[in-house]
RNA sequence: GCCCCGAUAGCUCAAUGGAUAGAGCAACGGCCUUCUAAUCCGUAGGUUGCAGGUUCGAGUCCUGCUCGGGGCGCCA
């Protein structure tokens, strides 16, 4: 007996009480749902569609809640029904119903939590795309968590996931950089808009190394193999750092290689075709107000450049002319604003704005030091970058704490904090429970505890009767919910949360709950039967980290 | 002025429109000759920013405020 069956249940027993008195409901899935009741009181389950759906038929929720519990009441696996309240159905199930479970995540194992509720779908999702003018920051590595933790759960449901970076090789930043580079070299002050940092220092002397002529060049020259140098040994850098963050793009799109292949005049020229494109002003202009967005904007400039956004419009054709049916784009608050040109050039092409692309807003990330907001600057060197961080806490730590909260929410990092307490992290408390399931479950081995018994399977679920027992067996059984629910909604940091309350479940059966029986006891069915369950936590845990690319560890 | 996000325990944050709003940290007090004490148990801590509304039921949805963060370029 499973939600599901009990669900199918209950769709029969409401139709049937509304069919006996004329009406003709029809019922959602969403209406149907059954919770986990929070109190363990109220039963394994709880459904609400008395309360829902009694007015539509035309009784009391109460007493529909009661007819429906008596149906309940009557199949197997169910051990008791209560109604409670204005009309809860609280349905509690036998312990061998709900036992069941552990024996079918063992069988499943890795496939366990996954779903199918994107399959057939190919995603594109674009995420950190950070400028190659200086190592990737705070935030940058905010999305390179989130971003790869997502990547992870959409393929978990059945999606063909592409990590995308959208390389920045283009436009005026990067002849600040090259400029940057240049004064670095020759000693000179930065200039005005450049970037200061300490790594400026350090790539104009790599490249200067490699590349000894640049002093006998014209200026202009010289600037441009610090351009070209300096661009690939940066994006070197921020490859290396992703990398050892556990996070590997399998695209990295080049602005630049959009201008070198003229996919922005084929852009413009499509949106051309469709007559969305005006002349104002010695300038080209993209209609985007007759999609929703404030106003036109300027795609090729008066000067004969292009805009920024003529880049976005042709990678936006780019990505659906690869096949991607979604486009997903993770982007700081900073740049919220874009949204709605970017829908409307998405619809200029045809497409449906916030489905064929979607873009995920990402509150910033603070650095706290001493409890007084720091802000970020390149320039008075309180940059904090994705090697810092992980330096300090190392990549599980940093990757679970910022994935762990919602991106709607922003973040304050304390290093200081972070640092001292690493002992403090949620990551820890996960994967100790991790370890010490792989730790019992050795002893288990070596103290005979095995799942066979005198030839037979010995795993027997109707042992599985403890308070803890039931309670972690709930826990895992919503796995796969709420990995899906984390891909529908895009929010990585339900699959931490669930996790944290699985270790906890798993923390306090352990102790209650004797795996292998102490000294002097035999071995009995209920050890063998709970060795099992032990496996089907530390396949849930194992499963659960890996969707958010931390390690699950053997040991600690 | 307009747009987006937030406001929940001392701190950092959770919470499908459900029942008595939960964790961790911090504070205090307990359990280790028994499978990992990075665990567990207990105590204390709340007018969910304010005011209305919707409904059987609102931290959650709607309206209006307050405060904080971010954004509204022929910058990228």
């Amino acid at each position: 007996m499973t939600p599901a069956d009990l669900q199918v249940a209950l769709r029969d027993l409401v139709a049937s009480a509304a069919t006996a008195r004329g009406a003709d409901v029809s019922l959602t899935d969403a209406e149907l749902v059954l919770e986990r009741p929070r109190t363990r009181e109220h039963g394994d389950w709880a459904s609400t569609v008395a309360m829902r759906v009694g007015k539509r038929i035309g009784v009391a929720p109460r007493d529909l809640a009661a007819e429906l519990a008596a149906g309940l009441q009557a199949l197997d696996g169910v051990a008791a029904v209560d109604v409670a309240g204005p009309g809860f159905i609280n349905i509690t199930l036998e312990a061998a119903s709900a036992g069941d479970l552990a024996r079918r995540i063992v069988t499943e194992g890795a496939a366990f939590g996954r779903g199918t509720a994107l399959t057939g779908l190919r995603m594109n999702l674009e995420f950190v795309s950070a400028n190659p003018t200086g190592p990737v920051h705070l935030g940058g590595t905010r999305w390179a968590a989130v971003g790869d933790s997502l990547a992870r759960i959409l393929a978990a449901q059945g999606a063909e996931v592409a990590r995308e970076y959208y390389f920045n090789d283009h436009g005026a930043q990067i002849d600040r950089f090259s400029g940057s580079l240049l004064a670095a070299h020759l000693g000179e002050p930065t200039p005005e808009d450049g970037y200061g940092g300490a790594y400026i220092g350090e790539i104009a002397a790599r490249v200067a190394a490699a590349h000894p002529e640049v002093d006998t060049l014209p200026r202009d020259e010289a600037r441009e193999v610090f351009r070209r140098e300096g661009v690939d040994l940066m994006f070197g850098e921020i490859r290396a750092s992703l990398h050892d963050f556990g996070v590997d793009f399998d695209v990295y799109f080049h602005e630049n290689s959009l201008y070198e292949s003229h996919a922005v005049e084929h852009a413009v020229q499509r949106l051309r075709d469709l007559g969305h494109i005006y002349e104002a002003d010695g300038a080209t202009w993209l209609r985007t107000t007759e999609f929703g967005d404030d106003r036109d904007r300027v795609v090729l400039k008066s000067n004969g450049e292009a805009a920024y956004i003529a880049g976005d419009i042709a990678y936006y054709l780019n990505k659906r002319e690869r096949g991607f049916d979604r486009c997903l784009i993770m982007l700081g608050a900073d740049h919220h604003g874009y949204i709605g040109r970017l829908m409307a050039v998405a619809a200029a092409f045809g497409d449906t704005p916030y489905e064929n692309l979607e873009v995920l807003i990402g509150q910033m990330v603070n650095l706290v030091k001493d409890g007084v907001p720091m802000r970020m600057s390149k320039r008075n060197g309180t940059v904090i970058t994705m090697e810092d961080l992980v330096e300090a806490v190392g990549v599980d730590a940093a990757r679970y704490t910022l994935v762990r909260s919602s991106v709607d929410s922003a973040l304050d990092v304390d290093l200081d904090l972070v640092a001292k307490h690493t002992n403090d992290n949620p990551v820890y408390y996960v994967q100790y429970a991790h370890a010490r399931t792989r730790s019992v479950d050795r002893n288990a081995e070596a103290a005979g505890v095995t799942r066979e018994h005198e030839g037979a399977d010995a795993f027997d679920p109707s042992l599985l009767t403890h308070p803890t027992e039931t309670e972690l067996l709930g826990t895992l059984e919503q796995f796969p919910r709420t990995v899906e629910r984390a891909a529908e909604l895009r929010e990585p940091h339900r699959v931490a949360r669930y996790l944290e309350q699985l270790a906890g479940d798993y923390h306090r059966w352990y102790d209650s709950c004797r795996i292998i029986p102490p000294a002097g006891e035999d071995i009995g069915p209920v050890h063998r039967t709970r060795r099992v369950v032990n496996e089907a936590v530390s396949q849930v845990l194992k499963n659960g980290l890996g969707l958010l690319g931390v390690s699950a560890p053997e040991r600690m």
